[in-house]
DNA sequence: AATGAATGAGTATTCATTCAT
DNA sequence: TATGAATGAATACTCATTCAT
């Protein structure tokens, strides 16, 4: 067997790229990534590293650990959906705007794009057994209530927020989806009652 | 000294015991408990075959694989679950009695064992990657939404289905969990109109 | 889940079958197949009960061990070989019908089918190893030159045979395979001088 | 006695042997080694890494898989058997020298040694089953055919690499092995015809 | 600062064989 | 007599982490 043939077998180096100051954030993405495509148990440092197409050796030089790993990709996970949501509830001006965010909300961000209800989903079972990462899990209702809490009073914000949870649970595993009319009478259903009453 | 009476004063080894008819049986439940307890990922065969106390061999003897097991364990749990809250329904003869069913099964069911949380939270996560394990959910969704459908019509019920999903869900990851009072309060607000218009 | 929806997952039991007077004749023959199929060593008790739909406790209940059983197949082979190479030399008249013969034994009985071959090459490996298989190979040569020595002088069947056996290895593992033409060209370059001087 | 003076009196365990650059050169020879002694069906990871004296870990780092390692270790066999006999060709000035070569190819090379032999039958059987391998059994008899080529015609030397082939396969498996004399009578008689025609 | 080599513990799964029924 | 249940040893392979360079 000659030499080139040899390389067919064993996985070409295309390496030698010593300069990369981003990596340990672009590592990040590529965790986020991996979680959503195979799940936290699939998201190990080897299956990472060779999706960001960088050394083994790598993985652990920038995270002392796994769980290190996974607490900040979360966190980014959990920053970005938050700040979304912050942010179309900062455009809605009146309550039937913000009415109709939180619709937008729960079928545009999550019922579209399983990836990121397969995270949710990642993330509440890690959370329910790592403590690291069910502060997360806290701070993402937090926020969430806390962008409610511009159009509803304090206790509404827990419900409507509990509410959308379960419409966005139910839409994505239902057989069949939640239509997005079925979502918004969802919402009114609960909603309407509270407008009339809503923080002045 | 006889070779057999040696062997009885020797510290039991729990061997030789040969015929076990329903290990089958009971491996699927200790299956559900290491997966409460470790989660998915930790619930492998040699845990489950130490925690039933076990030969490793007889693991793979009665089930063929890892997913059989997996998706025979979350059947038994969601039947369970589903049963229980059917009994809770069927039990209820006037419409607030079918809400308090409702509150008194997110409150004791659920809210109160973490368990029973993260055994549902486990199976969200791989149903959302294994369509073997989907189905388990699906028919979960449609238990619960037969059962409240006792009391509700079948739009309201998939809405109030989900709104106990976002409860439970809030109520267990929340920094403080919800207390019986707010979740019954939420609880009305969703129904309380709807039996005004309600199934007759 | 339904008793029904469990047994999608488990193999269905076809069984109950207790009378089967020729089974071990008709597991000796599966082996075989087997053999031929996936390799000495993918030839385990299992997948030969599998293939037999016969219970595995059978397996070992004909057959003491594998061994045995690899004797038993391999003989069968061996017998069923040399037995179809014997009649095409004994129906062969003048040495001229014979060279044609041994032309025909090679592409018609092995070259034509690889599943022989395959048999041939998984003997060959494990006759090197295991003594009580060396046998079995020993006698199909002794069976090969004796049928050759009814038109040849028993030096001459030795060298014949060895040719033969080239041959078909060649003709069987060469990128392309050879021709009934080349075979044939093959044969009379070796054997046209000896009938020339052959055994009167 | 510290505990490091304590750990120079325990028989040294041959560990902390960490750097050892030509490790997977030397992997691929042991494999040989235990595929001659036990076949391929015995190469086991752990067997090789037992006799490579290295832990078990090491094989799947350096080797992707055991078809890998098979390829690998085939592949060097076939280029030694086909060097080896390339050079008994090149060596031959005449044509009589030339044959006489092929005489001591068969004898020296394989007949002597069993080892070759089994590999030979091992890959001889792996290569029917697996493409990869079968590639390996075509490149060795192409180089085998090239080396004859020196001295016959191209068809004549497939003809005589078939013959060297059958050769060799009986004189190993048979009751009695061929002695020098039977193998340099048999090569004759194919050659001798061959050589008043020869290549100019 | 960065990484290729290395490793021990662990994974699901397969297996020949035993044995109580 | 025949077999389903059982099991300990073995298999290929994966993994997080360590560490010498």
């Amino acid at each position: 067997m000659t030499p080139s043939q040899l390389a067919a077998t064993t996985p070409t180096k295309t390496r030698n790229r010593r300069f990369d100051p981003e990596r340990r954030d672009r590592l990040i993405d590529t965790a986020l990534n991996v979680i959503a495509a195979k799940g936290v148990a699939g998201a190990t440092h080897r299956e990472i590293a060779r999706e960001a197409d960088v050394p083994l050796g790598s993985m652990t030089y920038h995270f002392a650990n796994m769980d290190e790993l996974l607490y900040l990709a979360f966190s980014r996970f959990v920053e970005t959906c938050a700040a979304r949501f912050d942010v179309r509830m900062q455009q809605s001006q009146t309550p039937e705007q913000a009415q109709e965010a939180v619709v937008q909300g729960i079928v545009k961000d999550y019922l579209g794009t399983s990836e990121e209800m397969i995270l949710a989903y990642e993330l509440y079972a890690v959370a329910a057994r790592k403590p690291l990462l069910r502060e997360i899990m806290q701070q993402w209702m937090e926020a969430s209530q806390h962008s409610l809490q511009r159009h509803f009073t304090a206790d509404d914000a827990r419900i409507i927020d509990a509410f959308i949870e379960g419409l966005i649970v139910h839409g994505s595993l239902a057989v069949e989806p939640m239509t997005e009319g079925e979502v918004r009478a969802a919402v009114h259903r609960l909603t309407d009652p509270l407008l009339l009453q809503r923080k002045q």
